[in-house]
Parts: structure tokens; sequence; C-alpha cells
DNA sequence: GTCTATAGCAAGATAGAC
DNA sequence: GTCTATCTTGCTATAGAC
């Protein structure tokens, strides 16, 4: 009761240090039966059993099964932020920084991949919060677009000036496509993904190039006034 | 036992007459639940209510609920191919008939905007067969892109012959990327779907044009090679 | 505020009788 | 082929302990 590790009614208000500790572990009970027996064959019974909770404080912590996947999707984000930091730091060529990035993302998702697929099934759903084009997504959504801002601006790399500012959604956009394909890649290791990212980024780098050409000007204002135009 | 109509031990193997006609009936029931109601929210019990068979009944003509959604996406295509028709027997200039094929694809696809987001989450899913890019759809995939194909070859577009095969595949993936667009498309009467394709046909189009340019050569010869690299 | 235990609902899916 | 009964599981509700 008087227990010095457990404050009376402190100042703290976020996460009650007990109550954080509690909720992690069923995180990473969750991420782990996910990724033994994939997502629908884990039960939201089994999670709470193997964490040794009661389904009902799983449910405090986690409004739904599919709640679970949304931390899974924010912490990767960080994961993926905090993998590609050294590279980032180093290198100043555009196209280096965009394969480290890119190849850095996957690495955080390999471990994932069965369960990943899941995961991108709930993020179609445009009517689900969790899709990543949602409003409730915004936040990490933001976050991972300002990793490829941080690819852009910290690069050498000579952008027609229109098309700056939209570079890093539209890179991000690229991830994305990257992704999907990951997700559907059977091929051992999901080798082929490495050569997807391989063999586009010097198209991407050399297609960012171009844009400042005069005679492609027309070509790119109109790609970006199509984007512009179609942007929720 | 001796009813005429009921075969002993018939030659005829698919379709059972009655069987055939049971399933088109539970199949209409829940296309028609669908459409009124959203996905989710239309029960097996009440589609089997309402069709007046039991649930037993139901799912031993569909395996499950997302089954029902694999017929949606083979019946879809028929009516696209169908939509398409007369615009693709009257023109020949690439841009139109492309533009038409797009369009008419959203126009059948349009009564479910609703119930079709939940048909995109299932698609998304690599290990369901109900996935576009999955072995067991390969049929209508197929049918989809030779639609495609069509559209080249029934226009008057001049284009590098070494990209000439493989474009048709790559029309249907841009139309798959309308379809997401379109699936998250809020826009009153998804408005900005139409605008997306009025303005990424003559970008497509014009690609196409210049990709037959000796300059041009060498990129067009570099992303035929990521493609064939990377397709499964 | 954190947590347990238990009961119960709704709905997808299955088993076995007819 | 068709039905009824049953199972499983996501999720909620309640009541109470600390």
């Amino acid at each position: 009761m008087t227990d010095e590790t457990a404050p009376t009614t402190a100042a703290a208000e976020p996460p009650t240090p007990r109550g954080e500790q509690t909720r992690q572990h069923i995180l990473d009970t969750a991420m782990r039966l996910f990724r033994e027996r994939g997502y629908a064959q884990t039960t939201m019974r089994a999670i709470a059993k193997e964490a040794g909770v009661a389904v009902g404080n799983a449910y405090y912590y986690f409004g739904s099964k599919e709640h679970l996947i949304q931390r899974f999707y924010v912490d990767s984000q960080a994961e993926h932020r905090a993998g590609a930091a050294a590279l980032l730091a180093r290198e100043r060529d555009f196209a280096t920084r965009l394969r480290g990035v890119l190849h850095a993302g996957i690495d955080v998702l390999t471990p994932s991949h069965e369960f990943a697929a899941t995961f991108f099934k709930t993020a179609a759903e445009p009517t689900s919060p969790l899709s990543p084009f949602s409003a409730a997504s915004s936040e990490p959504r933001e976050a991972a677009i300002a990793l490829f801002r941080d690819v852009l601006e910290g690069s050498t790399a000579k952008v027609d000036e229109e098309l700056r500012p939209e570079l890093p959604e539209l890179l991000w956009l690229a991830y994305m496509g990257v992704v999907l394909y990951w997700v559907h890649d059977r091929s051992p290791g999901q080798a082929k993904t490495r050569q997807l990212i391989d063999g586009a980024v010097p198209l991407i780098d050399r297609a960012v190039g171009l844009s400042r050409l005069r005679v492609l000007r027309p070509i790119t204002r109109e790609v970006l006034h199509l984007i512009r135009t179609i942007r929720h």
C-alpha cells in the first residue's frame, strides 16, 4: 500500500509505470504469437492466457485486436527511422540515401513477413482508422513522409523547384508500392523485393534529375498538376 | 431416388440444374444485401434467411463469406468487358480507347462503392486465393489483362516493339492503381477518380509514344529489364 | 487507475442427421 | 442438397479486488 514504487496520486498522467509495463507485455506477447501462428490463428484468449492476464485486461489496453496492429505500425516506423539514421548521417548522395532507406524499411519488416500480410490487408480497408491513408494514421504517416523529406533535403540532389516540396510524399508513395510488392513476394528471403529497390532507385534518381530539363518541364508541370488535383 | 430429375450417376459433372439455381439465388441475395447494408453488416444468417435457405446450405455452395466476393470479382470482369465493347468496336485512337476502358471499369464498380472497399481489403491479402495476384485468380486476371491487350492491339498506337508485349499487363497494373484510389476516394460521386483517369491517360499516352525515341531507348530497356526481373 | 474472473452475445464456420 | 445443432472467437458487461 505504502510501497515507495507506487505513487499515491502522482502528477504523472500518461503512462503509469505499472500499466505501461503490462501494456508492453501484452503487445510483445501478441507480436510473438502473431509471428509464430499468424494473425487469424492467434485468438485474444490465447494472447491473454500467454501474457498471464485476463481477456478484459487486454481489451483495457487495446480497444480491439486490430489496435494491436496499429501499435505495430507505429513501432515499425520508429525502428525504420532508427535503422536508417546512421546512413543518413554519413551519406549525401540522393540515390544512395533513398536506396538505404528503402532497404532499411524492408529490414525492419522482414521478421514479420507472414504477419505483415494481414497488416496490409487491414491497412487497405479505407474505412478503417488503421489505413495509412486515414486521418487517424496521419501522425505515423507524416512521420514516414518526414523520413523521405530527410532523404531529399540531406542530399546534394538538384531538383526542380516546383517538384521539390511534393517529392517526399511521392517517395513515400513509392515506398508503399515496394511494401505492397514485398507483402506478395514469395521469393526466398524476398530477394525480388531487394532487386526491385535496386532497380527502381536509379530510375527514380534519373527521373528526378531530368525533371529540371527545359524540354521536360511541361510534362513535370502536368504531372504535378495532376497530383495536386487528385490529392485528398 | 428414381426421380427423373435426379440423375443416378450422370456424366454431367459441374452444375446440377437445381443446385446451380440455388447457388445463383444465394449469390444474388448476398450481392443485394451487400449493396444495401455493406459487407460487414450483412451476416451469413441474414443472407441465408433472405434467400430462404439454411446457413449450412449457403456454406455448402460458398466455402466462406469471402468466397462470395470472388464471384463478384469474376462477374465484374465480364460486365467490364461488355461495357467497353461498343467503344472498342468503334474507336481506334489509343488514348481514347484506354480512357474509355478505365471509365467503364469504374462505371461497373460504382454501384458497389461501399462494398467494394471490403472487396479490396480482402484482395490485398496475399495468402488469400482472392487476391488478384494469386494463382487462383489467374483466370479473371488474365481476362482483365486481355482486355487491355485489346485496347492496345485494336488501336493505331505506335509502340516500341520491346515494350509492346509487356504493355497490356502494365496497363492493367495502372488500372489496379486507379481502383485502389477509387476505393479510398471520398469525393462526391468519386469525381476525383474520374479526374485521375482523365489526367493520367494523356501522360500514359505520351510516355508510350516517347518509348520509341532513340534517346530514351536505354531508359525504356532499363524499365523493361526491371519489370521482367521482378515479375513473379 | 489496474486487474481478475466469469458470463454472455453475435456471427463465422462446421458436423452430422435426413 | 439441405437442415438443425453446435463450436469458436471477437468483443462486451458486470462485479469486485487491490
